[in-house]
DNA sequence: CGATAAACGAGACGGTACGTCTGGTCTTGTG
DNA sequence: CACAAGACCAGACGTACCGTCTCGTTTATCG
């Protein structure tokens, strides 16, 4: 999970004064300072320097959008941390994961990836760099478990991985744009244990699997 | 499916001058004409009065927000157009419906719907209205065929409803916001057909359901 | 001496709201004001509508640039006042003008001249605006009262009017530019005495001509 | 005719890398070159390092100001070159220097002097700097030579030599600041005619004085 | 010959103001 | 009273230069 969004990947060596390093850090956590406030939106890059005690230009000269700058801001600070565990059952793994994504989504976390999800559609560049730098590796985890999950169910083999998954995550994404349905606790319980039922699958109490 | 997400409901009878319809008809359409070639967020108040031939104050005094107009816009000129059937088996009808909505929103409509869910994030009382006024009703059409499909399939009985609804309708807006994958003639032809299979359902090539 | 340096000079009737004479005026006392303190380079648009109260895009709307606003501000206020007398013998009107007109360059009016000179240097536009304002009227008086002398004087009616109007008005605007020599006492007393000697005329102790 | 309106004037002898004369002139060339197409004003420091192929801290190091560097260009390059000759009459020698400097003042030479003098209006050091540097010296070669003139003219002794240098030379100083009347063949030819012709003095067809 | 020290290029940086734009409000006159 | 027209305030936009700074790299002089 590398960071930078910006313009020029590389330092570039050769001459000039180096990019400052602590200038840089104070942007982007100035930028989360913002966010815990208010809006994408709402923020104005002019507000994020004021608060970064940095000038506008160093900003622009850095970052091609106030969404960039949250997407590094966003990448850089682990906001959303959802670990995957490969020492378990597939599906015991993906409920944990689930859950954990799900309870983080259900905060200030969520709030902040609507937000660039909302910037994504009017700026499909926005669009593809969060998709890339976030979504992707993700799902790529995801994948992985949900096919050796689908190594052992019989059933499953027939279904498309990608459709497994949209299956599981989703929903969250749904009621996180939508506003439709709280993210909450009996949500995060219920909702992924129907899924599983689908699947032919039941936890018992110690949330192990009772393969049926 | 009556309009108006104006300030004013009603027209406040009583003497003086009716609000003219053709105005409010003309601005509406000017919207549409606009969305036509670019994003809510780079159309402006400014523009659609000009388009409209009407004066700024006009639409401040009806509408509250540009985003409101666009919902109007959009619910009155009917963007998404997709009936559901009652007089044929329950999953052939969800099929249907869901096909022909995916179709609709892999086109303009779904880039209007998306864009009306990204102003929503910033502004919750547009996620408020578009939900009301739009996410309700379908949900309670589709809630109600599910439920007579839940009624025949046993294995269905112990899932929520809300859950099945999600499991088939949220891949679809994940698509829209992620722009990851596309919603194409593959995605409305195999998608569903993977979720009934794990309903335990087929289809023939007719289209017709094979319960197993 | 009519004013406005605007880009619309009508107020463009029919429909709309007119244009706040207040806040012109608000503008243009605002930038007198700042005059007073600095210099025209130093001035911002920006300082002007913030002591003004008013928007930076007001002040766009009706001048082009600052220095428009300060030839405005400049001659709605009549900073440089020097009534031409036509009662009296014509070189006792040309000594009393030229004199009034020193003193006047010799203070707050004198830089404000000087500085819009300036700014016309790399705006011909500003130059030929103010040429046309200021210069062009007081020049058409001032010749007048040339031609009278001239017609006294024999041996001027070989030169030029031009000339003449150069010779005497030209060190005024010499000294202004170069701040070599003052525009002091000693220098309103006696340059003029000296050019009318050269014309042949002196001035007993009353300032009245003595016609050798 | 040394120049350096620098800081440092001595070159600070003992140790350290000498200061690069390629450098110096490679920047006051430059500064000529973007003088032929635009405004001092126009023109940035900026945009004369990077045709000097120059570091902008360069510069500032050498000249304090944007001005000092055109002053020095202009030193250097005797942008204005007018000899006085002493072998012949004062009234021809005065004639000849008068009209070479009109001459060069109609055409490039004349836009960098009045824009000189244009910066010096907000910035007094560089008018001090560009009058003690260009100013004193030319007026001193020209007083010189009135005196010669006023001491064989009985009629000129009781006028100042400032007043009688200020009749022949302000005139085209004003046109060039206010843009009003061109320095042309016609103005070259007879003002200075006009002026001797008060004097008392006339010019035969080869430019001689016809002592009347 | 190596140490020292200023000059130099590159270019990042905090600022300031630019001139433009949009949002939302207000103030006219007309129908 | 609705409405068109459009002036107005507020304030962010992204850009351009400012003058300063921090680098690493010359290029001289002096010990």
């Amino acid at each position: 999970m590398q960071a930078a969004a910006t313009i020029r990947t590389e330092p570039v060596r050769g001459g000039g004064r180096p990019r400052s390093e602590s200038t840089r850090r104070a942007i982007l956590s100035a930028t989360l300072d913002l966010l815990r406030e208010e809006s994408i939106q709402s923020i104005t890059i002019e507000a994020i320097a004021k608060r970064a005690g940095v000038s506008k230009a160093t900003i622009y000269r850095w970052w091609q959008s106030k969404a960039s700058v949250v997407i590094d801001a966003f990448m850089e600070n682990h906001i959303v941390h959802t670990p995957m565990r490969h020492d378990i059952h597939p599906a015991e793994s993906l409920l944990q994961h689930w859950r954990l994504l799900a309870e983080q989504y259900s905060g200030w976390a969520g709030q902040i990836v609507s937000q660039i999800l909302a910037e994504g559609q009017s700026d499909k560049s926005i669009q593809r760099e969060f998709r890339e730098r976030f979504y992707y590796g993700r799902r790529a985890v995801v994948r992985e478990v949900i096919d050796n999950l689908r190594a052992r169910l019989p059933k499953l083999q027939e279904i498309d991985s990608e459709v497994l998954m949209d299956i599981l995550y989703s929903p969250v994404y749904m009621r996180l744009m939508w506003g439709y349905g709280p993210i909450d606790a009996k949500f995060i319980r219920d909702f992924p244990l129907n899924i599983f039922l689908l699947f032919g699958l039941e936890f018992d109490s110690d949330g192990h699997v009772v393969e049926g």
